[in-house]
Parts: C-alpha cells; structure tokens; sequence
RNA sequence: GGGGACGUAGUUCAGUUGGUUAGAACGCCGGCCUGUCACGUCGGAGGUCGCGGGUUCGAGCCCCGUCGUCCCCGCCA
C-alpha cells in the first residue's frame, strides 16, 4: 500500500499567513545577488549532505536552488530535514552567487541560489504515483488517473501554457481584425446530420432531448444575418464518434464567420492569425500559404490533405504510352522521395508489398527502367528534378480497362504509398522535420459526395455551402463534377480547419436541399429557423474553424491532442480521474422520464 | 462494429522449453555524510504477475473468456 511506504505523517505545517512570494522559481539571475526573496513553489528534488541540505523548488515558471546550512542556521536546516518530493513550500532568504565550480548550467537559474533563512512547510505530499522527471515514460493511463500530478510535470505545464498563449494570440489578432467574441449555446437542438450528437435530456418537457452542438454553424451564421459582420469564438464542440490520437469527443475550435466575404478574405484573416499563433510558439511562418485546388492536390499527392514537406509527384503516363506500365487510360506516376539513397532489397520488397495491397504495381528497378527506356527516364528525371541521393520510383495499376476505374483511386494509392515510403525509409534525413511547418489552402472541393449504402449524394462539407459560381448549372445535372466554395486549411497533412463561403439566398439553399434528396418538409423540420433567416435579409458570408487542439498539438511537436488537452479522455471516451461517464441515481432518471432497458 | 500491440513492485522494465523463495533500475523508509544538482554510501521494506476459468504433478509463461490502456480501419456533414 502507498501508504504504509510513506513517511509518517506528522509533519507539522506552517499558515501562509501574510507571506508574499516575491520572486517566481525561474526569474533569479546573478544580478539579483544579494536581494531577500521569497520563493513559493513544491519540492522538486532533495539532496541531503548532512550538514548542507540542497532544495529544488519548482513552480511553473522553473526551478531554483536554496540551500540550509546546519551551522548557520540549525533551526531551518532541522526544518528543511523532513521535506519530500511535492512537499509545498515557501523560502525565505539571500540571494547568493554560487562560487564558479558550483554553477549549474543546466537550469537558467543556476548562476545563484537562496541561503535560505526561514522555511515554511505549507503542504505535505504522499509520495508522487510518478516521478515528475521527464526522462521517465510513464503509461499514460495511470497520468490520466494522477492528472493533476501529471499537469505539474515542466513538459506538460509547458504544454498547457504554450495553449493560452495560442488562445490570447488569436484573440488578439481577430480582435485587431475588428472580430466580436460571442458566445453561442451549448444546450441546442439536435441536427441529425453528419456526426452523432451528445444528448441532453430536458427534465421540465420528458421525452425531449437537448443536443451539444458539433459545431456554432448555424448560430454564426445567423449571427451573420444579425449584422454582427465579423465573429469568432474559442468553442468546445461535442461528437459522439469514435476516438484517435488528434480526435476527443469534446474539442476546442476557433471558429469563425465573417460577411461580405470571398474565399480570399477569408484567408486574409487566418494567414496573419497563422503567423501569429506560430510566432508565439517560435515558429516562423510566411504568408500567403500555397493555395491548391482539390483537383490538383489529388493529382499531385493523392489526398486533400497532403504533407507539403514531400515533393509531389507527376504523372508521366504520356512518356510510357503503349508500354503497359500501367493500365490503359490510367495514370503512371513517378514518386521522388529526398535524400532516402538505395533501399535494400527487403526495403524494396516491402514497398512493392504495400503498392500491390493497394492495387499498385511498383517499379523500382530504375537501373533497368534506365537500360530498357532511356529517353523517357530522362524525361522522368527532368520532371521530377530527381537527384542522385532520392528515391525514385514509378507506380502503375495495371490491366484495369479504360472508364472502369476512377483515376483518382490510382492517386489515391500513390499518395499513400508517397507517404510510406517518405515515413518508412527517410528517418535519417529529417524530411519530416516536426520543425518544418507547411501550410496549404486546399480549394474547391466536390460539393457532394456519392454515399455507396444509401445511394443517395451527401453534403462532402455541410449543406450550407455555395457552389462555385462556375459550377451553378451542374447543381442539377453534374453532381459528380459540381465544386463548392469550400476550402481546408492543411498543415503539415494534418488537417487543421476547414470553412467555405455559406449559401445566403433561400431560393439557392432549397436547390441544394433538393440536390442532397431533402423534401422541403424535412428541410423544414431540420433547419426551418435558419431557412427562415434566410429571406429576412441575410447577407453573403462565409467563414471557417480551425482546430485549436490540434494546431497547438502541432506547435508543441506532440502527436496527440491528448497532451495538449488538460484533462482529456481516452479512446473508450472514459475520464479515468473522474470516472466518468458513470451511472445516475434512479431518482435523477425518474425525474427525467427516463427508464433503462435491462440487459 | 472490425484489426493489431500491451497489461509483472509506487514507476519503467527483465523473467530462458512450463520447474526451488518472481528479479533489476529508479522511487520509498532508516543510518551516515557541509557544496550537491539524476549527490554519494550502508541497510531495509515493498508483488492479487489486470481479473475469472481451464490444461498440467506444477502456470507470470500454454488455452478460453473478460476488463483496461494505446494505435489503426469503419465512423468523424
């Protein structure tokens, strides 16, 4: 038992009083020689000599050393001989400089430490579950259950405050903007498309429901109609799905909506915010990001969230023409990865495997290629701008006839293994530098997706976004082709936001119910206040929402929202700390009108 | 809903073909130690091997089930 290996209790503790923490734990230099301080914070480290006890006190802003001497001044040293690890303290004394052998380099503090004349125990601490060091990986279910221990640890305080100062960035930069705050309901009315929703149930009406929102949309948007012109909101939004390491049912969006907007303002707005938010966290970034059509980031890396810190890759199907590389019609492409040199033959093996699983032939004997058609690889190379230390490989799908197979699935396989193969075999060469930040707008994505099961066309965005002007006429006959005003913000192929330009005319909106299959019964129960909205004056606009757990996530060079996420939940959607969610009185349900089926 | 990895001391892990009393490091407790900074040193305590069942003379190890954590697919307008 914990415990029974504690020390004893009985330490005996000391008021806070009147006392005031003069300086923080990370502040002290040598020009502070010979100041009185006082320092409060916990116990980061103890080392007894005997006569000399040497103190770590931590707070969040860092650590620093105060020392007890038993000749100088027994009563503290007497004192300081029954502290512990996180025991909470405060030190009252000198400021000294520390002779030259004894500096610590290692702690910005360590040119000086605090001879220490009075020491106040103000909290006692069991013994961590953990040690606070960050050499130590400790699973992450028992952090989760200790979080409060977990968050004091300098990684994951770094982490969390490196988060407000991401939030106080934004709202600075969209309140420069001319930007409102405002707030929106967390208690609203449930939209049965797309993700699930969290239900509230109401006590004064059994029976009915509140949903969480999965997103402010529809109130920004009637914030919009309202005339507020500019808003945002740093929201919590809630979807019942399944987790992953960058997914929580509850997250954090910086969410956004302006009027009067083309695609272009939008981006005017976010890039300077993006600059900011990365100079905060001492990153350096310029805009204007790439901007890619959907269309072109399929063809050139086979998702619409590519990693722009890999080269893309080119058709070269016209050089091989009637050579049967590929399938006739269907695309050939040539993938350059930087800097991977040769690959072993298991390598190879390996890579042609994860291309075969995929419908993919790979060919990555280029020696041969070179021997059996040297024009066209000179070509290939010219393309590609292959140097002598990358890795090139073609890939092909070979003997799908013509019309039968969308090439998109060829790209689609190519992107994939592109990001094998950069992932797999470039670990040396740090292509994928956590460093190296790479934004990209990807634009004009398909309006509506085709849903296999129940062969019907979806909203690919939500059912509030325009149609590319361009592409109005094939709203009805050119469902497949027909683009909307929608565009994600990517970042290192992670996708970081997404928004479009909203549909602000009644007579367009119900076309586009229409399209989706919608009665305008349906649309009416669903939606029938925003519809309404509509032909009481709502202006164009258009926004989008960034993931803010995500986008610190990135910046702090982690790769789960967990840990930038003070208290999170883990992938069964379970609060280890809390024990949530949990079951409830029968008297709370009752009151509610709810009865639980047994099983 | 599906696939995979993992679960042994407070923590991180080792544990051979199934074979004596389940080990290490750190941490913890006690002693010594006046310049340490991952202090050192001597000694000590600490285990429902996730849980339940089975196979076996014998299970941390094999089998079945179950619970939990993580990763991925589906899902996430």
């Amino acid at each position: 038992m914990q415990e029974s290996s504690d020390k004893q209790a009985g330490v005996p503790l000391d008021f806070l009083g009147e006392l005031r923490r003069t300086h923080s734990c990370g502040e002290l230099r040598a020009a502070d020689a010979g100041k009185r301080v006082v320092l409060m914070g916990w116990v980061h480290r103890r080392r007894d000599l005997g006569g000399v006890i040497f103190i770590h006190i931590r707070d969040r802003e860092g650590v620093s050393q105060a020392v007890f001497h038993s000749d100088a001044d027994p009563q503290s040293h007497a004192r300081a001989e029954l502290l512990r690890s996180e025991f909470v303290v405060a030190v009252e004394g000198t400021v000294a400089l520390r002779s030259a052998e004894t500096v610590n380099a290692a702690i910005p503090t360590g040119e000086v430490e605090v001879v220490a004349e009075k020491l106040w125990i103000l909290n006692e601490s069991r013994t961590p579950p953990f040690p606070m060091e960050e050499t130590v990986n400790v699973s992450e279910d028992v952090r989760l259950k200790y979080r409060y221990v977990d968050l004091r640890r300098p990684h994951m305080q770094h982490n969390i405050m490196l988060r407000s100062k991401i939030a106080m960035a934004v709202r600075e930069s969209l309140t420069q903007q001319g930007f409102l705050e405002i707030e929106t309901p967390f208690m609203t009315r449930s939209t049965p498309e797309g993700a699930r929703d969290f239900l509230v149930p109401s006590r004064t009406q059994p029976g009915s429901f509140y949903a969480l929102p999965q997103s402010p949309q529809i109130f920004k948007q009637l914030l919009m109609i309202s005339g507020f012109e500019k808003y945002f909101q740093i929201v919590r939004c809630f979807r019942d799905e399944d987790l992953r390491a960058d997914r929580q049912p509850e997250f954090t969006q910086i969410d956004i909506e302006m009027s009067f907007p083309q695609e272009e303002r939008i981006f005017e707005v976010i890039e300077p915010l993006v600059e900011r938010v990365c100079a905060v966290a001492g990153h350096s970034v310029k805009a204007p990001f790439t901007r890619l059509s959907y269309a072109e980031a399929m063809r050139g890396y086979g998702i619409d969230k590519p990693d722009m810190r890999i080269p893309r890759f080119h058709p070269v199907e016209d050089l091989f023409a009637g050579e049967g590389l590929t399938g006739d019609g269907l695309p050939l492409v040539a993938i350059r990865i930087p800097k991977t040199g040769q690959l072993s033959r298991k390598e190879r093996d390996e890579l042609k495997a994860y291309g075969q699983e995929r419908g993919l032939r790979v060919y990555d004997d280029i020696k041969r290629l070179d021997r059996d058609f040297p024009a066209q690889m000179r070509a290939v190379r010219e393309r590609t701008g292959v140097q002598e230390e990358d890795l090139l490989l073609l890939a092909g799908w070979p003997g799908e006839p013509k019309g039968q197979l969308p090439e998109e699935t060829v790209f689609q396989a190519c992107g994939q293994l592109r990001l094998f193969a950069a992932q797999k075999y470039n670990d040396r060469h740090q292509l994928l530098d956590p460093k190296d930040l790479r934004f990209v707008w990807i634009m004009d994505f398909p309006m509506f997706e085709w849903d296999k099961e129940e062969e019907r066309w979806n909203a690919a965005h939500h059912p509030f976004t325009s149609v590319l002007d361009a592409d109005l006429d094939k709203l009805e006959n050119d469902r497949a082709h027909c683009r909307a005003k929608s565009y994600d913000l990517v970042l290192n192929g992670t996708e970081l936001g997404s928004g479009s330009i909203r549909i602000h005319r009644r007579d367009v909106q119900t076309k586009v119910f229409a399209a989706l299959g919608f009665s305008e019964e349906e649309a009416h129960r669903r939606f029938g206040f925003l519809l309404e909205a509509l032909e009481y004056g709502a202006p164009p606009h258009g926004g989008i929402a960034l993931g803010l757990d995500r986008l610190v996530m990135i910046l702090a060079g982690e790769t789960s929202i967990r840990d930038v996420i003070p208290f999170p939940k883990t992938a069964r959607g379970t609060d280890l700390m809390c024990e949530a969610p949990a079951e409830v009185p029968d008297r709370q349900l009752r009151e509610l009108g709810i009865s639980l089926r047994r099983g």
